[in-house]
DNA sequence: GTTAGTGCTTCCAGTCACTGGAAGGTCAAG
DNA sequence: CTTGACCTTCCAGTGACTGGAAGCACTAAC
């Protein structure tokens, strides 16, 4: 199939498609016009791909992913391991957030939020 | 004071500093060795250009904080405004995170954990 | 047979907010 | 006078795409 309806069935656009082959992730071959084409199995990939990409992996997660998934004989140990890690870096990206949120919520409930210029959040920025 | 100066002072790397003079956040004269002179009034905005971006704001808002810091006249519901939009952000990117990380701890905690090759991370990766 | 329109190709540049490094000028201490 | 820290500019790289231009390839309609 070629690159449009590859990218239709994996829900990735096909200029993300080409990327992935840029960086080495798919390798469809060619069709004798030039065109690429994917195989199942390449969907298969790319499908995987959308997928973990969408949990947050980063490409070179993804990339020891695919790997994994390829791979008959790995243990399922080396991929909790992954997903428990990217689980560790969630809550501390949550925190970080939480505080963030915490921080501003707090300037704006002291900011009356009129047409008057004196604001404790630019106060509170200015370090004054 | 010099840059090193600025730095230490304002919590930001050099580097940063040049970046944010290079798209216009900060405008220091030129000492008569060509070396960059920062004022007070500059070490005040690299301050609050530190805490904005540590707040999370993007340079463009922080382009905008800085010209209602700097305007006597503005109306403090404008940076309410900002401060409360950028509030909903960081609520929309915690949901996500925590969507992301509930999908991720029910395939971890589906998944054995050992040297055998089956896992439903990677089953639910493929789609299978 | 030609034309229009869509889809494919490659390549280059831009995004965001820096960060690293090379090559070279300047300054203060010893 | 040398050493070493600090400063300068410029260029390139990061991650993961995304946009756009220029130019083939294919299909359907006329």
């Amino acid at each position: 199939m070629n690159i449009g309806t590859a990218a239709q069935k994996s829900g990735l656009p096909a200029k993300t498609i080409r990327y992935y082959e840029e960086i080495g992730l798919v390798h469809p071959h060619r069709a004798e016009n030039g065109y690429r084409a994917y195989s199942d199995a390449d969907l298969h990939r790319l499908r995987f791909l959308q997928r973990s990409r969408g949990l947050g992996f980063s490409i070179d997660e993804c990339r020891l992913l695919l790997s994994l998934y390829e791979n008959d004989s790995r243990a399922s140990a080396d991929v909790k391991e992954l997903a428990l890690a990217k689980i560790g870096e969630i809550d501390r990206k949550i925190a970080e957030l939480r505080s963030l949120r915490k921080t501003l919520s707090a300037l704006a409930a002291n900011c009356h939020g009129d047409d008057r210029p004196d604001c404790p959040i630019i106060d509170d920025l200015a370090g004054t």
